[in-house]
DNA sequence: TCTACGTATCGTAATATTGCGATATAAAAT
DNA sequence: ATTTTATATCGCAATATTACGATACGTAGA
């Protein structure tokens, strides 16, 4: 198959599922990291920067873009890649809900 | 070639890839809240609960066990799960340092 | 011991991901 | 107009993931 099945979950659930997904590849951890501490967006010398092929930064940045989780301008012949802020702050909202709804029991198996 | 080049990047990157790469999917987040919210762990009610074939959600709980995210105990004839602890307050520490990196510039592109 | 139960593993089919060379596209510079 | 530069897309090969039926395994009770 390989299909999930999305139908069988909640929103929240397949929301935050997707949206880690997207983030959990470590070229694509690298690449957030190079444009938060580049603070103004950096554009494609994230190629220099990672070891991978043109091809494969840029497929990584359509990735985190279809997710929404960064936002591409386009400036002149560069593209200027920054994180979306609303995204940013969802995930943080849903995974930190996520995470903290665990508190050690010191009483489980 | 579908192999990701792990040695490329740093061991905090691989290792934050991989936690939430163990958790980017609906059902083992289904499967984590529910653990969560039996607070005693729960074992195989999960295939119940869940709309998923039986190998399937065994599948997901070899996941998370791999990952170390939970813990299984051999109780009898069932096996109850839980979370572990320490990966998890590892997988909060190095998520939060990683979004906590990033606050709206403001003047982005 | 035999059977029932709960879980794990195997094998398989469908699909997704990863990485990259080659090529296309589009704006800037010459 | 042509060339350069930056990025996107296509096509492909290798591998990984997802889901599940079938089956194996191990414990508990009859």
């Amino acid at each position: 198959m390989g299909l999930t099945k999305t139908e069988i979950f909640t929103q929240e659930q397949n929301e935050l599922s997707t949206l880690l997904k997207a983030i959990a590849h470590p070229a694509r951890i690298a690449i957030l990291q190079q444009i938060i501490s580049a603070n103004a967006c950096i554009c494609g010398d994230l190629v220099e920067e990672l070891g991978l092929a043109q091809a494969t930064i840029s497929q990584h940045l359509k990735e985190l873009k279809n997710a929404g989780i960064i936002q591409g301008t386009i400036d002149g012949v560069k593209v200027c890649y920054c994180i979306e802020p609303k995204t940013w702050a969802l995930l943080q909202k849903l995974f930190g809900d996520f995470m903290g709804s665990y508190s050690d029991p010191k009483d489980c198996c």
